[in-house]
DNA sequence: CATCCTAACTAACGGTCGTTAGGCAAATAT
DNA sequence: ATATTTGCCTAACGACCGTTAGTTAGGATG
């Protein structure tokens, strides 16, 4: 039998959380309106969680920590600059949409976080810039990329990334894969016909 | 003389809270929050203003009302698809970097308007939106592009261009007129050497 | 001088917030 | 069978929320 669905209370407290904090924003959430979903009283939280900033955290570093241990693993396999690229947008989307809440909640609510909560995040996200920026600096060298400026080319690369979510639909015609594949297409060739 | 620096309270009220909302989110910002700003108390905001609501809607509607305004002139223009999509991007992005609070309140806390509001900041966004997509459309069908999926084309642009404002600051290197030409560049051509 | 208007104030409203304390019934462990 | 633990409950805490009412001081207008 397959990992069972069926989740034990504290688990589901967490998916309800991150369905509303996507959905509604982590400060016009209440505890009210989480134990509600769960047709239970807020106070009753409290028996498996610790508090409500405690789920935010929980979010924000779980997302962290797999796109750190993706790039970790990428950066291992010491791939020429062009593949890297095309395998870390392909893992990133890939987390991206195999947690759409989660990863909404990780990319909007985190400045929710307290200290010293928030500055560990900060870290953490810069860290990853790093092996993005890494990875583009690593291109122009080995002269596969041709790069005007490196800050606003890794943000177009991280904003398209991580706008997905306005957009993607498990449901849609789009699988992840190909979605990795396409951006991967505009980035390296843009748009224009040759 | 230029256009007085001093504004009335009422404007004052209004760049107070665009700036609170960019920071601390719509929700998370508080009346006593925006009052204190400006050292006067909460209730004293109600000799200026109807509403905390009101102000939001006031800075979505501004900024849909200058995204639509400018596309419609564009459009007038009747230019190839190429320089259209040229023109519109740096369009775009002089808005935004422009409005650098508004902009961002615009692009993440329109969700908390509501109704009809929130139906009719849709629908002028989708408006929008389809300015766009018919630009790609159109060169496509002039053979000056090469797209694969429309949907995903459009979001990452316009992904790319609604990120500005996690990186640019007006102090910066980069000035509006150059984010907008390097990244036309990057989506034309993308960041490969050829 | 008398009147009106403006922009602020204090006080308070009903409501919601996150969270804690204490109790109780059912399930589990001994 | 008894003891313990679990998972919920009700009640309530103090704080803060957006907003309204009523007032007041000071400046502008007649």
């Amino acid at each position: 039998m397959a990992t069972s669905i069926i989740k034990n209370r504290k688990q589901q407290i967490h998916h309800t959380a991150k369905n509303l904090f996507r959905e509604r924003g982590y400060a016009a959430t209440s505890m009210r309106h989480i134990a509600g979903e769960l047709g239970i009283e807020a106070a009753s939280l409290y028996s498996h969680i610790k508090s409500k900033e405690e789920i935010l955290q929980l979010i924000c570093f779980e997302l962290a920590e797999q796109f750190l241990k993706s790039s970790d693993e990428l950066q291992r396999k010491k791939l020429p600059a062009k593949e890297l690229f095309r395998q870390a947008v392909t893992e990133h989307i890939s987390i991206i949409t195999q947690n759409m809440d989660s990863s909404v909640v990780f990319l909007h609510e985190w400045r929710h976080l307290s200290e010293p909560f928030l500055s560990d995040f900060k870290l953490m996200r810069k860290r990853y810039e790093n092996f993005y920026k890494n990875i583009l600096k690593a291109g122009v060298e080995e002269k596969s990329f041709q790069i005007k400026d490196d800050k606003l080319t890794l943000f177009v690369i991280f904003s398209a990334m991580n706008g997905i979510h306005e957009w993607f639909t498990p449901k849609g015609k789009l699988q992840p894969e190909e979605i990795a594949e396409q951006m991967v297409e505009v980035f390296l060739n843009g748009i224009l016909k040759k």
